[in-house]
DNA sequence: CTGAAAGCGCTAACAT
DNA sequence: ATGTTAGCGCTTTCAG
């Protein structure tokens, strides 16, 4: 007695074969059909008909093939997300808010990575096309180039776009209020009497900043903008000057020792574009002996767990970045049910934290 | 003209049929099996023919669907990973880990939150395994429930554990050396003097710890033995007196306060299971006017960045996070590759990071 | 080297 | 209420 016989693709190594609708129907004694409504709750069966399938189902371990299933309706209840890094805990945020409203309407999560990186998430979009997900995610490693995005739309795959917009590209976009958060952080160091205030972002951008300039990511750009003009409300010329680029490339705190260390510029104040960043402002401070906030001011997007336990804890903006991404599900699904509405942005609000980081700067 | 007539299970709402093998075989002239072999890469092809092939798709924008392919070749190049909280930075830097080595691998990742909940686990599961992944990672939410495990196992998919091991099953597993990290990290207390030495887990177990308790989850279990083996050495009676679990449950920082509150339990020194514990204990001990180390020594387990710029820095145990992660993606392409070989069991060492945290107990 | 045809597991018309 | 049949898009014998 040899092995059974198999068809091609089948078994995963081991001698089992999956336990198909035609088995449990065969079982059941039925056609595969009725096995198939039974199994699905569909259509209609008579209740004994679909106890006894139910049952055969159960004895023989059947699980259904979901690919399958895929195969012949179309839809794959999955959707993808195409994040910059999971490891960054605000993308880790975002997408626990999405998979939260996925599963909750049947769906799951086909996480990628693009490290920010064009290249990397055309692969990322190609793959989830090709596992026909219904729908997808994206905070855009690119605001402008916009490529990627458009291969998705060519599929006629649902697109939202979340953390960052694409404005020439007409798709749902869930994104938080940032000008508005740069200039009240802003506000509350110029209020302090700073004039001498550094923003740093770790956003690639060739050459030094200039007014104008459009940047790669829509809520970097929304973030300089508010600080820019909040330093302009403020009378303090050549604002522009006073944004830091880059910074990843340099490496953050060697970025932040730089600029410390310069006395003609004099810098007295930071604000950190997100909380990595203000990780290695506070890092360099400490190593140049600067004390926080009495040397040095530093304020910073994003209310990481740890800005309340250092000395001093740090004044944030906070952003809804759960909702940032529930709400980009939520929109997500609701284009994937079929809904054929006008394009919608939503731009969520941001939040102050004060803490003890932010003092008048010192006399010199 | 109507529409073009389409098949039941075509189309995203929109008009647009997916382009197929068949369109691109029709347009190149040649037989369907021909398109594949050119597209696919595989068999034997002339280069005219494939040149031609690929031009016509290319040029009617076709994309292979993957799951048809996965339909016939019974692989998915999926893996499927379920952790107890992506929002928590050790899944998340384990999840980028297994990410990296599964796409250099060409396969891609679904991911599942467990919230370290049975049920909820379970529920992912039956999903990966509809969705037919290739094999799965998964950090058990018991290390002793192992029905859940079990039913991957009956599902013939390869199975990897990483983070808790499950002793009672035959699996490969990567874990850090917990035990011997704990004992460490609590000789550096009692090596400083210190004789009642709290140690705080979230971890779920009814009523109070008593010796040869089996805890849910195998490395906080090491952790434990670690930790009571190392009080035991230093004479210190009743080790078990000092564990507290079921920190989630009343909160961290309460249980922190309580514990630092109570003149009687004089407890001098804590180690913090992982790092979102040893920020609920520093909260705790800032808000009681306590200071570090000088009131309370501090020890925790994750190098978790924030560690390094509290004043004072915290001591911690790291564990190669990123490592075991990429480890367990490993040992399950392997599998999936068909290795045969005996059950594995990697057990990564931890390394310390002496910083500011410890100091002998306060006289009293 | 190329083509015809069958089959993966499921659903959806269309009968009966 | 149940059965028959075709078909989703791809790979893979098997012939030629």
């Amino acid at each position: 007695m040899g092995e059974p016989p198999n068809g091609h693709g089948n078994g995963h190594g081991n001698g089992r074969r999956e336990v198909t609708v035609s088995d449990v129907a065969a079982a059941a004694k039925v056609s595969k059909a009725t096995a198939a409504r039974a199994l699905g709750d569909y259509g209609a069966v008579s209740e004994a008909v679909r106890d006894r399938v139910q049952a055969a189902a159960e004895q023989l371990g059947y699980r259904p093939n979901a690919l399958a299933r895929t195969m012949s309706t179309g839809r794959s209840n999955t959707l993808g997300i195409v994040v910059g890094d999971i490891e960054n805990p605000f993308f880790a945020q975002a997408t626990r808010g999405a998979a939260d409203v996925a599963n909750a309407a049947g769906f799951d999560l086909i996480l990628s990575n693009s490290d920010e990186e064009a290249d990397t998430e055309q692969k990322a979009i190609g793959v989830q096309l090709a596992k026909r997900v219904d729908g997808l995610l994206v905070a855009p490693a690119s605001s402008v180039d916009l490529d990627n995005l458009r291969t998705i739309i060519d599929a006629g795959r649902p697109l939202v776009l979340f953390d960052r917009a694409a404005p020439d590209l007409e798709v749902d976009t869930v994104v938080a209020d940032n000008r508005r958060g740069a200039e009240q952080l802003t506000g509350l160091l110029t209020a302090a009497g700073h004039r001498r205030i550094a923003f740093i972002s770790t956003i690639r951008h060739p050459g030094g900043f200039r007014r104008g300039d459009t940047l790669g990511s829509s809520s970097v750009a929304d973030r300089v903008q508010g600080f820019t003009d909040a330093l302009e409300g403020a009378g303090i010329a050549d604002p522009e000057s006073f944004v830091h680029l880059n910074a990843r490339q340099e490496g953050v705190e060697p970025l932040a020792r730089r600029l410390l260390e310069d006395r003609d510029r004099g810098i007295t104040a930071i604000v950190a574009s997100d909380s990595l960043i203000a990780l290695g402002v506070f890092r360099a401070a400490r190593a140049l002996g600067r004390s926080i906030p009495h040397d040095l001011s530093l304020v910073a997007f994003d209310d990481a767990d740890w800005t309340s336990v250092t000395t001093p804890a740090v004044t944030v903006m906070a952003q809804p970045i759960h909702e940032i991404g529930a709400e980009a599900a939520r929109l997500l699904i609701r284009r994937i049910g079929g809904d054929g509405g006008p394009v919608v942005t939503r731009t969520l609000p941001q939040h102050l934290i004060e803490r003890d980081s932010v003092a008048p700067p010192a006399r010199r």
